[in-house]
DNA sequence: ATATATACATAATTTTCTTATGCATAAGTT
DNA sequence: AACTTATGCATAAGAAAATTATGTATATAT
C-alpha cells in the first residue's frame, strides 16, 4: 500500500472506517478517497484492496450490492451490523496502537 | 508481535528507536524493555526479533559486539552511522504514518 | 489512433510475522 | 535432588498481508 512499511496491517481498519463514514462505497472509490484525504501519501494497490474486500465480505463484515453505472459495473460495499461492531473494535485497537507507538517515539522512560 | 495486526511492519522502527535511546542493547533486553514501556501490551517474539536484528546488521545499520556475562553469552547491538541516519528517516515515516491514520480516524472531510 | 481513467479480478512472489522447536546456563521452588 | 522459571541465543515451517505483474473491459481525453 504505502510508501512506508508501517501501513502493513492497517488496510482493513482503513476500509472499515471509510465505510462507517460513507455508508456505501465501491473499490475504486476507496482507492481514490484514500489518495485524496492523505494528499497522495497513501496509495492502496488493487492487489491488496480487492482480496481484502472479499475477505471482509466472507467474514460477514460487509454486504455487497452490484450496480451498473455508464455501462461499467460497480460493486458497492457496506457494513453489516457485525461489521459496524467490529469497526468500533478495530478503531479502539488503532488508537491503542498509536498511543503505544507514541510512547516509544516520545519516551518518558529515557529521563530516568 | 502485538495483539493487533497493526504492529506488522513496525518492529524495525521500534528496534532502531530503542538503540538510539540506549546506545547498546542485546536481544533479550529489547524484549523486556518493550514489555516494560508498553506495560505488557506489546510482546516481541524471539522468532520475529532475532531475524530482524540479523537483517538490520546485514544492511549495515547495526554493529554487533559479543560479551559474556555470568557465563551466558550476550550479543550487544548498536547503531552504525548509517543506522543513526536511517533511524531518523524511520521515525519521520512513523510520525507521518500516525498523522495519516489520525486523519482517517478523525476526518474533517466527513463534514463536507 | 492512442493514452489515460475507470472498474473489477487473480496469480506469483516477497515480506513479516507466529508458532514450534532446539540448545544452554542461572536462579528459584518444592 | 528434581523441577520450573528466567535468561539468552537461534532457526524452520507455516500463515498472513502485502507487492508486482497480468488480464479483461468500457469511457474519455488527446
Amino acid at each position: 500500500m504505502g510508501n512506508s512499511k508501517l501501513y502493513k496491517g492497517s488496510l482493513n481498519t482503513i476500509i472499515l472506517k471509510l465505510l462507517e463514514e460513507s455508508e456505501k462505497m465501491y473499490g475504486y472509490e476507496i482507492t481514490q478517497k484514500v489518495k485524496e484525504i492523505t494528499k497522495g501519501e497513501l496509495n492502496i494497490t488493487e492487489g491488496a484492496l480487492y482480496p481484502a474486500l472479499h475477505k471482509l465480505e466472507a467474514e460477514g463484515l460487509l454486504d455487497v450490492e452490484m450496480q451498473k453505472v455508464d455501462n461499467r459495473l460497480r460493486k458497492y460495499y457496506k457494513l453489516t451490523e457485525k461489521g459496524t461492531k467490529e469497526t468500533a473494535n478495530r478503531l479502539t485497537e488503532l488508537e491503542e496502537y498509536i498511543r503505544t507507538m507514541q510512547t516509544i517515539i516520545n519516551p518518558k522512560w529515557s529521563i530516568q
